[in-house]
RNA sequence: GGCACCAUAGCCAAGCGGUAAGGCAGAGGUCUGCAAAACCUUCAUCCCCAGUUCGAUUCUGGGUGGUGCCUCCA
């Protein structure tokens, strides 16, 4: 039995897809004017996770994941200059440009990260029309009203709005920052469209002139066009439940007139050094930052899974370190549970069970690691080692393929990669040590050390390893 | 000012009514001429105060301390 936190009803629901069988998903995603930095990667791998849960429950999944290629504007309220523009001037590009060269880079990020494709992973430009469909109805039936700029949704014909975050609006405008836009009706109206600047390099045409789709509308169309009217699951981060979701369900609902969502789960953020990461900081790091200093995005993989979805998670290089090296032991207990001789044992059955309890209890990943490191610990067994590669379908670990990786890599340093002078250095030190001139012995192996390879002794005599 | 979340060992982190999973670090040991690696063993009464209960880390109330959102970000 699945269960899943429902932000909407801040509880945990056992999860009952509308169809039978299959599962269908939206997880909101990047917008592509910049690398994604690992703050995003913490919610992509937490997508993953899920659709990995639900295909371990035997499901089949329809999931979809937009790429933002227009119409995010600086303030999620719809302030400030599109995001896509401002990077585009900047760099120097066009916005399509940017658009291409970022999207790839993120679908590389997601492959380093073993994070599987969505099935659907469509872009907001490609879907225009449809956007604009969405609006003329909103519009047809009194939601959206026409500014100077834009048109507009109209909040108060919706009186559920903040229904997900469970903000009152009367108390929140007495103390918040909200920017006056004398020709909105309320202050948390929001742009469905927005007329475009003629410098602006992205427009398409629409019943109110040359303009480009606000950011919201982006998704709750997409939705639609992909999933249909109701879908099981809507996902996205912490950041998105006061705004960006807020306003998808006030469009959506307003649309077809009942919700489109049965459970909406958002994934928490991650701080750095205990303090909060932002762009406006300076103190993200992307993947490929965490390569250039070392570290296999696996690290970070497993750095994430150590902590449930629904927690902060602090970031630091340090907790980096150690899930590197729990990452190494746990391949290394694999390997050996790979080349036992033994086959099986019985009792295995109850971490299976054990496992999936975890995983299916809201996707509790950091109790069912604490599983498989609690099952490596049993006798040596091809029994655990499948137990293990079973567990990975949904930790995403690549355990199979590192097992293996490190095992090759293993032979090749025994094989071939040792120059002459380092088995000559080896050697000698062999000969001084039987003759127990130990000081010669340790000179020879800090010579080793220092042209990069590490000699140990075994009791079948010396190994040598590239470092 | 409003809203939300969180508080478990040196660090990270599960558990959420019956006396604390797991990982990293540390300590002791096995192995070694010594190391390294590996392996074994070991390492907490759960922020404070009241209450409910036979029994609370787990529930309730009140504190204290963090963090986030209402500007940008997943």
């Amino acid at each position: 039995m699945l269960k899943l936190y429902n932000t909407l009803t801040r509880q945990k629901e056992v999860f009952k897809p509308i169809k039978e069988g299959e599962v269908s998903m939206y997880s909101c995603g990047p917008t592509v004017y910049n690398f994604a930095h690992i703050g995003n990667m913490r919610t992509f791998i937490f997508v993953d996770i899920l659709r990995r849960v639900l295909k371990h429950n035997g499901y089949r999944l329809k999931g979809v994941m937009n790429i933002t290629d227009v119409g995010h504007l600086e303030s999620d309220s719809d302030t400030g200059e599109d995001k896509m523009e401002t990077a585009a001037k900047k760099e120097n590009r066009s916005p399509y440009e940017i658009a291409e060269f970022y999207t790839k880079a993120f679908f590389e990020d997601l492959k380093k990260l073993n994070i599987e494709k969505p099935e659907y992973t469509p872009k907001a430009t490609d879907y225009i029309n449809e956007m604009i469909d969405f609006v003329v109805k909103l519009v047809e039936k009194g939601y959206g009203y026409e500014t100077s700029d834009g048109i507009y949704f109209d909040i108060s014909k919706f009186p559920e709005y903040g229904k997900l975050s469970k903000i009152n609006l009367e108390d929140q405008i007495a103390g918040a920052r909200v920017e006056v836009n004398p020709e909105k009706r309320n202050p948390y109206d929001f742009a469905l469209w927005k007329k475009a600047p003629k410098e602006h390099i992205m427009q398409w045409p629409s019943p109110w002139g040359m303009g480009y789709p606000g950011w919201h509308i982006e998704c709750s169309t997409l939705g639609r066009v992909f999933l249909g009217d109701e879908f099981d699951i809507h996902s996205g981060g912490v950041d998105h439940i006061p705004i960006h979701h807020e306003n998808e369900i006030a469009q959506t609902e307003a649309l077809i007139g009942k919700p489109a969502v049965k459970i909406w789960m958002h994934s928490e953020f991650m701080m750095v050094d205990n303090g909060k990461m932002s762009k406006s900081l300076g103190n993200t790091y992307t993947i490929s930052d965490l390569e250039n200093r070392g570290y296999d995005p696996m690290d970070f993989r497993y750095f994430c899974l150590n902590t449930h979805y629904r927690k902060k998670l602090n970031f630091t290089f340090e907790g980096l370190d150690a899930a590197e090296i729990a990452r190494k032991r746990l391949i290394e207990q694999l390997i050996a549970h790979k080349n036992a001789s033994t086959a099986g044992n019985p009792a295995l059955k109850e971490y299976y069970q054990k496992f999936d309890e975890a995983v299916n209890d809201d996707l509790n990943i950091p109790l069912a690691l604490g599983v498989l490191w609690t099952a490596l610990k049993e006798p040596k067994s091809r029994a655990v080692y499948d137990f293990a590669i079973y567990a990975d379908q949904v930790l995403g670990l690549r355990l199979e393929q590192s097992a293996q990786q490190a095992q090759s890599e293993e032979t090749i340093a025994e094989e071939d990669a040792i120059p002459e002078d380092i088995k000559n250095l080896a050697e000698q030190r062999l000969e001084a040590k039987k003759a127990k001139n130990y000081a010669l012995a340790d000179e020879l192996r800090n010579q080793i050390n220092q042209k990069g390879y590490l000699i140990i002794d075994t009791p079948q005599g010396y190994k040598i390893t590239k470092k």
